[in-house]
DNA sequence: GGCGTCACG
DNA sequence: ACGTACGTGACGCCC
């Protein structure tokens, strides 16, 4: 056996080292990890060089220790930990223990001591021993048999102190060390030395005399100077800052050198505690992945039979499909488990089994599922209605944490800790390559979906509750989920012939302006193209450039429209670009989006993907069909009720994120503004100008209403002076005035920030939460940022819930009253439902009614509606 | 696949 | 001194 090699790691000085030279870094889930991160690269690279065969970490105790006997102001005046590094320490030892490393704090005793102890202890038994902190203290320790690493900026870059290292810098042994710092002493330790002395005089000093002692000894002979009188005045001081500063070699421990063999790291551990920290460099460097990426053994069965004894009353089941679009893919097959039976069905077994399609439907059977509105959706295609479904992952995940990306049960589970499931692109490949694996892969791929799924029930259901978000998410998300589903399914017609008309006179326009430009520019040029556009306009026609991208020159509608005086071509470029976008998106994309089978679209929802709460929605987007300008608005004329003598019912909140904002602020002025049911620009304008209402002019009401858009964004004078095009200096006055008008809404905002500063994330009404580690960034822009999204997402997260919970209290009035109305879309603040004519009259009642109520606030809640033969008309 | 642009709330 | 309005999705271009 070859010798032993001790390393002794000094814990907390080497975390405040890693905390202050890098970055804020944060886990996904906002968790500060920085001083981790740089403890766990400087670890690795020191296992790597220098592979010991035992291992401690040392931790100071705690507050007092023997040095206060002596000197009760030891490290007094010290700042106290900042909380960002405090909240790490628990996974710095999470981390140790996964590594399989000892830690050992002693009270009394600081770290130094116990390391000095054990090394004192080791080099007695001939060991090598490495010692490594961030603490230039430690190098006293130095001999033949110690090296101290002291880590320097980065935390990888260590410089090694040996006793001929010391003699080389300071020309002074490790032991003189102590001395020095007697004389100079430490103001981070608060060990005070002698006053006027620093580093250059103390080692001029120890090279000539030896020790603080032998200089004391001797001091009668110095010839006089200000320095001996110094020396003279701080004997006591410099004597005690010596004793002090010397670690102590003989503390009493517990823990002997044959503790503290070390055997190497648990590799699933320390994965599972990166995977938690978010590290995934060092995931993606770790040799040992591939081994870890060994899944536990699965049990399971493919069955074409399946019967109905088989079917629990709860199971957790995956319906796994080809793609993301369930409107029109195929079902590749079925996972079930209870936790104890796991077996996997191939769809064309279940298309045919009644025992399956029984127990999907009954509302009785519990299921634990993974974006149940897709398999809710897919399955009514086959004619079989879900229900029962009382865990969603998807929606459990998104709600502990609306920043977690990728809908897949693999990428799920792996936030949570589960790596037993493969990512899809394993088992499928992507892109061209994409195929079906044969159906034992396939279905030990399904199965460990189920599983996954069935194994994190209780670990989401805990995370949820412990923030008190399980009503959030079960009697808002869950439900809602369902709804949309339906919605999704039922889906909105679409007049195609209408559209296809008026593409055909797009397309006439279009190339009529096509050629004026070509003719203007004097060239024929691709006019979608921004580089081409960008030269033309700016180095052929030679055009002032108002504003720069990324990669060349700016040609956005706003710079666009302050060109326009310039030259002629500009109003033809921007009537182009209009029409040329509804022409694309609104024409062309629809068209293709349209469902043979049934003229209608069926849009999908993403309900777990905003960061703020809301809806998205794709295949086609629905919520961003023209509105603002009249020749966009046409396009709604092509979205028309199913049936016929239906009309399209649209009702829509009023400012309902001011009325959020009054609420959540309380500003005595904006709550009174909306309980009087004012014109709220209108009042702003009155308020901002100090004129009475009849002497708002329309500028005033455009310049308050910016405001209030700007309040509600986070305001910064820069947007607002963009918004309005004034000044910067203009734009500031007006957020002052307007602050001071609405002095409730100017301590909302400030409390908000410095409540997301604390607690590193933001609330809604519900309790939606979303972190925003970027708030304590030492980068201005990162912080800013993080800062507007502090004051924003309650407003938008809280008008999200409010709708979302009206579109439950509908869903169950509608059903109540035994109407055929359908609820069809959600845009965000408005609601589109299609109706028989016969229950217009009741919907002008209840709409309203219950949307207005479904969160009572502290300002009332105020909800437009109307209706027409198509979605153009409901205005 | 990233970027610029533009449609919506 | 920093360089921004908040939240989305789809299109065409270009590498």
């Amino acid at each position: 056996m070859g010798k032993e090699k001790l390393l002794l790691l000094d814990g907390n000085s080497l975390a405040y080292r890693a905390f202050f030279a890098l970055p804020l870094l944060t886990n996904d889930s906002g968790i500060h990890t920085n001083a981790v991160y740089g403890f766990t690269t400087m670890l690795q690279k020191i296992l790597e060089e220098e592979k010991p065969t035992k291992m401690l970490v040392a931790f100071d105790a705690g507050k007092t220790t023997f040095r206060h006997e002596s000197f009760e102001e030891y490290k007094g005046g010290r700042q106290k930990t900042p909380p960002e590094l405090s909240e790490q320490f628990p996974y710095l030892r999470k981390l140790i223990d996964a590594y399989q490393i000892k830690r050992y704090e002693k009270e009394l005793y600081e770290a130094d001591d116990i390391i000095g102890t054990l090394a004192k202890e080791a080099s007695a038994k001939d060991m090598d021993v490495i010692v490594v902190s961030g603490d230039k203290d430690l190098t006293q320790l130095a001999t033949e048999q110690v090296t101290v690493y002291i880590t320097r900026k980065g935390m990888t870059d260590i410089e090694k102190y040996t006793p001929a290292h010391i003699e080389e810098k300071y020309g002074l042994t490790p032991l003189q060390i102590i001395d020095m710092k007697g004389l100079m002493g430490d103001t981070s330790d608060n060990i005070p030395g002698v006053p006027g002395i620093g580093e250059k005089t103390a080692i001029k000093l120890l090279k000539e005399y030896g020790s603080v002692e032998a200089l004391y000894e001797q001091i009668a002979d110095m010839k006089q100077s200000k320095m001996k009188e110094k020396l003279l005045d701080n004997e006591e001081q410099a004597k005690l800052s010596k004793k002090l500063a010397t670690i102590f070699t003989e503390a009493p421990i517990e823990i002997s050198l044959d503790d503290l063999n070390y055997p190497g790291p648990n590799e699933e551990e320390l994965l599972n505690v990166w995977q938690e920290l978010s590290f995934k460099s060092l995931i993606e460097k770790s040799d040992f992945q591939m081994e870890e990426k060994e899944t536990a053994e699965l049990k399971f069965d493919i069955t074409e039979n399946v019967t109905e004894d088989m079917l629990q009353d709860v199971m957790a089941v995956h319906v796994e499909l080809e793609n993301e679009h369930y409107h029109s893919c195929q079902i590749l097959g079925f996972g079930f488990t209870d936790g104890v039976k796991t077996f996997f069905v191939p769809f064309e077994a279940v298309h045919q089994n009644e025992a399956i399609k029984k127990w999907l439907e009954d509302e009785t059977k519990k299921k634990y599922m993974s974006d149940s509105k897709a398999a809710q959706a897919i399955l009514k295609r086959i004619d079989i209605n879900l229900h029962g479904v009382v865990f969603d992952m998807l929606l459990a995940s998104y709600i502990a944490n609306p920043a977690i990306s990728g809908d897949d049960v693999a990428t799920l589970s792996k936030e949570f800790g589960y790596t037993d499931v493969q990512a899809n692109e394993t088992i499928y490949g992507k892109g061209a390559k994409w195929t079906v694996p044969e159906i034992h892969v396939l279905a030990e791929h399904v199965c460990r979906k189920a599983f996954a799924i069935w194994s994190l029930q209780p670990v989401l259901e805990v995370k949820l509750k412990e923030n008190e978000q399980f009503n959030l998410y079960h009697d808002l998300e869950l439900p809602l989920a369902s709804i949309l589903g339906s919605m999704e399914s039922e889906g909105i017609k679409v007049n195609i012939s209408t559209l296809k008309q008026m593409g055909e006179e797009l397309e006439q326009k279009i190339s009529a302006l096509e050629k004026e430009i070509y003719e203007l520019a004097g060239e024929n040029f691709n006019i979608n193209s921004p580089k081409q556009l960008g030269v033309i306009l700016f180095e052929k026609l030679g055009l002032p450039v108002v504003k720069k991208t990324k990669t060349g020159y700016s040609t956005a509608a706003d710079v666009l429209e302050k060109l326009q005086s310039e030259h002629t071509i500009v109003k033809y470029i921007l009537d182009y670009r209009q029409l040329a976008k509804l022409q694309s998106t609104y024409i062309e994309g629809l068209i293709k989006e349209v469902h043979s089978e049934d003229s209608k679209v069926h849009t999908r929802f993403q309900q777990a993907l905003t960061a703020t709460g809301r809806l998205s929605s794709t295949d086609p987007n629905l919520q961003n069909i023209p509105i603002r300008l009249e020749e966009g608005r046409k396009i709604r004329q092509a979205f028309v009720p199913s049936e016929k003598d239906w009309v399209l019912f649209a009702a829509d909140y009023s400012q309902i994120e001011l009325r959020v904002l009054a609420h959540m602020s309380q500003d005595e002025n904006l709550v009174d503004a909306f309980k009087q049911g004012m014109d709220i620009h209108t009042r702003t304008a009155m308020d901002v100008f100090h004129v009475p209402a009849e002497e708002v002019t329309s500028n005033m009401r455009r310049a308050a209403k910016a405001v209030n858009f700007g309040i509600v964004y986070g305001i910064s004078d820069y947007g607002l002076s963009q918004s309005l095009d004034i000044t910067r200096k203009e734009a500031s006055e007006f957020i002052d005035k307007y602050l001071q008008s609405f002095p409730g809404v100017k301590d909302y905002m400030d409390n908000i920030v410095q409540e997301a500063k604390l607690k590193g994330y933001v609330t809604t009404i519900l309790n939606r939460r979303r972190y925003l580690p970027d708030i304590t960034s030492r980068n201005f822009n990162l912080r800013s940022f993080a800062e507007r999204t502090a004051m924003n997402t309650p407003i938008q997260g809280s008008a999200a819930d409010i709708i979302k919970k009206a579109m439950i209290d509908m869903d169950a009035r509608l059903k109540e009253e035994g109407l055929k109305s359908k609820l069809l879309l959600q845009v965000h603040d408005e609601l589109i439902f299609e109706a028989p004519k016969e229950e217009i009259e009741i919907l002008e009642r209840i709409v309203p009614e219950v949307m207005e109520h479904a969160i009572e606030l502290a300002v009332p809640l105020k909800v437009d509606f109307s209706y027409g033969s198509t979605w153009y008309d409901a205005k």
